[in-house]
DNA sequence: AATGAATGAGGATTCATTCAT
DNA sequence: GATGAATGAATCCTCATTCAT
């Protein structure tokens, strides 16, 4: 029975069962008509829908980037000052959903794509800009000119605690932003 | 006119081959018969030496870690002294041929392969853990009981670094090194 | 808004664009959707009013042999005595129009449609008869019984000619009029 | 149990097969699968010694032009004197075995396909180009600087006679032969 | 009248893997 | 030791066609 106005609805389903597939997978080497059948339709129609797999993926990676912005907004809507927003900042990326499973599998396979797709290099060069940009504001009132290498840092370490929680040690989103803060508070303490 | 003795030959062939089109395609989507022609053999010898791709794979990350390990060794040959060791570790990380790009392509697929397979997750465990143990080794002497953390906060400063160089901001391993070395003099401060 | 009595106007739509897709792409290997959308319809629609996609095709060859047969007649009509008839006959077999990308698609790919499609053998069928009687018709007073086997030598030569300039050599109507006419004033010559 | 040597024998039966598909369903609408069953193979072997259906088709139709030209070269072979050697051109060209059905529908096909396949459209070049050079050959002691225009006029008049015989009269190459032998020697009379 | 939604049935192509030689 | 031969099982994608609205 098919009704009107499907579109946006397939397209969000086709989103998550991506996500969900490639999870579950832990590869990119999802077929199309898993992706479809999981969300409930023919892989005809996820193409007719994307056009291409490609474009299914980078659809699915936006959506994750989208999530992830969302939530950094959402603890920065409660933070007074700029030492507390470069707490919230660091709280959004440790933040529970970012360790599901299937979530880390697509980061991590973002990480992959984006050496070989120019999308999915601009939708990352985008969420590193976006770090950074966001850490540099809330840098500058305690560090003046040093924001931008401390905001580096920061990040660096945030990516790099991410990736060793999500893949090796338990993921631990609290010891993380732990971590992170003892960093931050020793590299504010010269001024 | 087969010759004895080729087998190592053979499988190095192989190994430098599978990085080196891994490289090239930015991917693990990486075929057999690519790998066995860049090797200068057919990909039925490929598969009689290593008995299936995954099994390429895992010789050819395993080449990687080697490599770096002799790496670290290497810096630390010369290295007196704890925090001179730590400085070594360090720059054994960021070593130029770390950069290079079919070495990136192939860490990278490497952390994305050791979610479904458990002989990459081993891998990888044993990579971290031994970064873990040579941090904690030359950090305990400045230390003390806070090498532990302190080993954890640096380790993943430098994976941070290292993905943030490798796909986004320009490779510069001496920028990278000096940064974790600022981190490093100040979470030593305390002492 | 739905209107009344579109069913002639979008069915000749679909023929004209069938026509057009067929000379894009230079051969049957066309979709009803792009047909569709070069009409300017959805292709449900184009299914409603054609009922398959062999219909359309069989639609667009009809066309053609309409339009040629106009040709035919009208180039008849200012002529006087047998002789002009022939000649107007040829000329309308080389008719500028004839030789556009479109055109020479359609008719090449109705030749290959003959050999699978009753329908479409059909159709060719009634082109060969008519050519040939109308050939006769003006034969006759001039070469008397051999009217026929004259017919079919003038029409071979036509057809020959005709896929001759369509495909190879640049299209030119009036140098294979001219070369007609001379075969034909040869053949008259006996009586 | 695999041979070696295969490659020429994998290739004729592909070809063989090909022909005889293309000639069973009318069209080029033919799908390597049904062509590799035909020749008694997977349709991924058939990939691996051709590359891509379109250079299946290719080199099916390179293997009419040879067969024609072999033809050719037969009847030519015990032709005397260029009134003979014209008799030979023409006879080669509806030689019974250009009526059988598949090569009809090689032929059609590959007219078709001449329109947007480059190699095949070079194809038919070579084939126009050549019974068009061996017509002027024997055709200049005979009439001199009309060879050219005569040979356009004969190898039309051949093109169209085939044609019509292979898709509307019932194919007779005698009679075929017999129509082009007087238009020829109607043309040869001037002189 | 008109269409967006939906799909089943392929179709070309790729590839890891096996096997006889 | 080494390889060409061979394939089954996918995989992405396309398309004619149907249907509810």
């Amino acid at each position: 029975m098919p009704k009107v106005g499907m579109e946006p609805i397939r397209r969000e389903a086709l989103i998550k069962a991506t996500i969900a597939e490639i999870g579950e997978t832990g590869s990119l080497d999802v077929t199309v008509s898993k992706i479809a059948k999981r969300a409930g339709m023919s892989s005809a129609l996820a193409h007719h829908y994307f056009g291409s797999k490609e474009r299914i993926f980078l659809a699915a990676m936006r959506h994750i980037l989208t999530v992830y912005g969302r939530w950094v907004r959402c603890e920065l809507g409660t933070a007074k000052g700029p030492r507390a927003r470069l707490d919230a900042i660091i709280r959004a990326s440790f933040e529970a959903g970012n360790f599901e499973h299937e979530v880390i599998a697509a980061w991590l396979n973002f990480y992959v794509h984006a050496q070989s797709d120019a999308g999915a290099a601009r939708l990352l060069g985008v969420y590193h800009a976006r770090l950074r940009s966001n850490l540099v504001h809330d840098l500058r009132p305690l560090v003046g000119d040093r924001a931008g290498e401390t905001a580096e840092t920061i990040a660096a370490l945030i990516d790099g605690l991410y990736i060793r929680h999500a893949l090796v040690a338990p993921p631990d989103g609290v010891a993380a932003h732990a971590r992170v803060t003892r960093v931050l508070d020793k590299l504010l303490e010269d001024t």
